[in-house]
Formats: C-alpha cells, structure tokens, sequence
DNA sequence: TTTAGTTTGTTGACACTGTCAACAATTTGT
DNA sequence: ACAAATTGTTGACAGTGTCAACAAACTAAA
C-alpha cells in the first residue's frame, strides 16, 4: 500500500496505484474500491477525480499504450531496414510476454467509449504510427496492382500477424493443441519468416 | 423469456440462456441470476447444475466453438486449394464480423482453467484442426532450410493473421488510426493478398 | 484576516453480482 | 410405500459501482 497521498496528488495516485493493480492481477480485478482502499482514503474520494470506472481505466489504457511506444522504440538501431523491422516485431512480442496482462488492457478489454476518452485513443494512433512509419521507409514486394497498398495497410498487415500471434502464444487454447515441443519452439521464428516471404522483395 | 422448464432439462435450458444471453449483450453481462431470472426459477436453482459460473461459461464457449467450427465447414466447395484456404479465411472473418459477442467470448474472454474443462479445450482443438487439415492438404511456398514446417506451424501462422485482423476489424481502436476510406475499404483484400504471396509457390 | 464559496473527502445507502448454508419439495430406487 | 438422493427455494454475506447528504479543507474576495 502506497503512503496517503496529499491533497491534489490524489488523482494521479489513483492512477499509478490503479496501473499497479492491473500490473498484479489483471484488468478484471481492478476495483476503485480497491484503489481506494490501498491509498487509505475513502471509497468514494476517487469519484471526485473520475466520473466512472471507466475514466480511470481510459488513463491506465492510456498510460500503457505509452509504455508500449516506448518499449517499441527502444529496440536497437539495426543495419538493414528488414532487420530492423524484424527486431521491432520481436519487441511487439517482447512486451506482450512480459507485461502479459497490460498488454491484454490494451488489446483485449473493451474500450470504454472511444469518443469520450480521445487521450487514450491518441496514445494508441500513436503506437500505431511507429509501425507504420517504419513499413513507409521500407522497400516492400510489390503487390498484384489491383490490390491497394499504403504504409497504412502495409502496417495494418504486419499488426494483424504480430496481434493475432501474440494473443495466441499467451492464450489458454495454446496448450491444448497438441502441438510438438519442436512445433511449440520455431512458432515464432516461422511466423516470422512467413512474414519476410510475404514482404520481402 | 424462455418457457419454464421441466426438471431435469433444466441444466440445459440454462445452457442455452447463457449463450443467447452472450449472443445478445455480450460476455460481461452474463450472470447466472440473470439466467435464473430469465428462466422464473430461484437464482440459486442453477447451482445444483453448474458448480460456478466459470462451469456455465465454459460450457457456452464449448458451443461457440462447435458453432464456429460448423462454420468453417460451410463454405462453399472450391476448385483450387488456395482458392478454398481463402475462403476459408473470408469464412473466419465472416463469423467473427456477425458474431462479434460470441467470437470475443472464445478468443478474448480469460478463460476458466482449462484443465478443468477439458470437453471446452476438444472443441477449441477440433476448430484449430480444421485449419490445420486444410493446410495440410495445401502445397505451399518453401521455406529456408533453416526454418521448422509443419502443418500445424502454418495453421498458427495463418491463424494468427486472421484472429490479429478480425480483432483488429472489430476493435474501438481503428476508427481512431486515421484512416481512408479507402484504406478501410482494401484493408482485408491487402492482407489475404500479403498472405498469398507469403504461402502461395 | 475573516468570511463566503468551491472543491474535495466521508458516511451511508441501494442495486447488483457470485456463492454458501439451511431447509423444502420432488424424484428415484427398493 | 417409504427411505434416500436429487433438485429447488429462501436467506444471508461479501464484494462491486454509484448516488445522495454531509463535513472538512482549501481558495478567493472583503
């Protein structure tokens, strides 16, 4: 429990202190009551900074969609623009296996209302936009020419393999698919090269 | 409201309450007094069928799974493999854009232990090898000597693609990525066309 | 500095949830 | 037909989000 927190430094307490329980024990066991309870203060003194649960949770979404950018762009710098848009999807995945439940708070947990937290959605454009601008200066396969491309739909594809994959890799079906230690150990690296085939010129 | 049941089918009725419930108003609305209260028996009435309500969940996810899997075997027959791997695929989506409710439940719900519902995981696993099958079946673009293949490696490939864009189709995210319409418009023809030039010899 | 007004915190309540325990009704097996 | 087991009901408890009423504390004007 964190020391009782002056006055005026409440609101950002209940955030940090929210952002730590979902870090413990996930998005579903987060309570303002709860929140309220490690601070000390009364159950209802975080409803004088937050209208709803929502609102906090929109911070904390915020706040991880944040530490995800980071986390993506703190990758090393590589040689070649493939290379590195490799180490960026490694770094996706890096983050997804040990900030498990964070990265379910930002992926898998319904959104409170988009248009009344636009912060939050900002935060996540924005993580967004770091793949998309690494695929804009990377020379790609061309595609067939009636299919469209952009930086954007190129980033979209990319996103979609790399989410969909690390949802997958911590979810409860995993185990029961009777896949092979072998098969378990190269999931990653094959998908991987799966990618370069589709991408690589 | 359903009819009140008869003893006996009791346990079956709540079964299927439950999944219209999460059919209708999603996942997180679900409460097994709410199923009691559809049904006119004693909120309590349930527990002599399911010991929690973990129990009731995982037997709706079972069905969803069986109903997805159903799913993916109705597509219409087609003359090259390709061509039939990506209606499949168009199959996968198609599902989880009219069953949003019910898709997030099998593929974005924390799931009950699973070693406690093992009849859940079977159906999981058994939707996963329809994939996996037709794979199996498909001739595909050879990979580095270096890189592990199997059937099952390129079923969790392609898988991961179609569960990351379906997730990211129906998430509160993307209409905040800025976006074209037209961008919009050919996200999914520009993935499955990245995709073929990852699988397709 | 004192006082009035606003912001912030507290207490208590309500409706909702899952689940336990005690009891009643009903069905089943002999 | 009766004993036993199964199934249903009622009532309770702890937990949740949130509203309303009240108290304390800070802020701004006199």
């Amino acid at each position: 429990m964190t020391t009782k927190p002056k006055r005026a430094e409440l609101r950002e307490a209940c955030i940090s202190e929210a952002f730590r329980i979902v870090e413990e024990s996930g998005v579903e066991n987060l309570s303002l009551r709860e929140v309220a309870r490690r601070l000390g203060i009364s159950h209802q003194a975080p409803y004088r900074h937050f209208a709803s649960r929502d609102h906090i949770l929109a911070e904390i979404i915020a706040l991880s969609f944040d530490e995800f950018s980071v986390y993506l762009n703190s990758r090393p710098l590589n040689q070649s623009v493939h290379d590195d848009l490799r180490h960026m999807g490694l770094h996706y995945l890096n983050y997804a296996k040990h900030h498990p439940l964070k990265y379910r708070l930002m992926f898998n947990t319904p959104m409170p209302d988009p248009v009344k937290h636009i912060n939050m959605m900002n935060k996540a454009q924005h993580a967004f936009s770091i793949l998309s601008e690494r695929l804009e200066h990377t020379p790609l396969r061309p595609l067939a020419l009636s299919i469209e491309s952009s930086s954007n739909l190129e980033a979209l594809f990319v996103w979609s393999m790399l989410h969909g994959l690390a949802s997958i890799l911590q979810s409860d079906v995993l185990p029961s698919l009777k896949l092979t230690t072998l098969e378990k150990k190269h999931m990653i690296a094959h998908c991987f090269a799966r990618l370069s085939q589709a991408l690589q010129p």
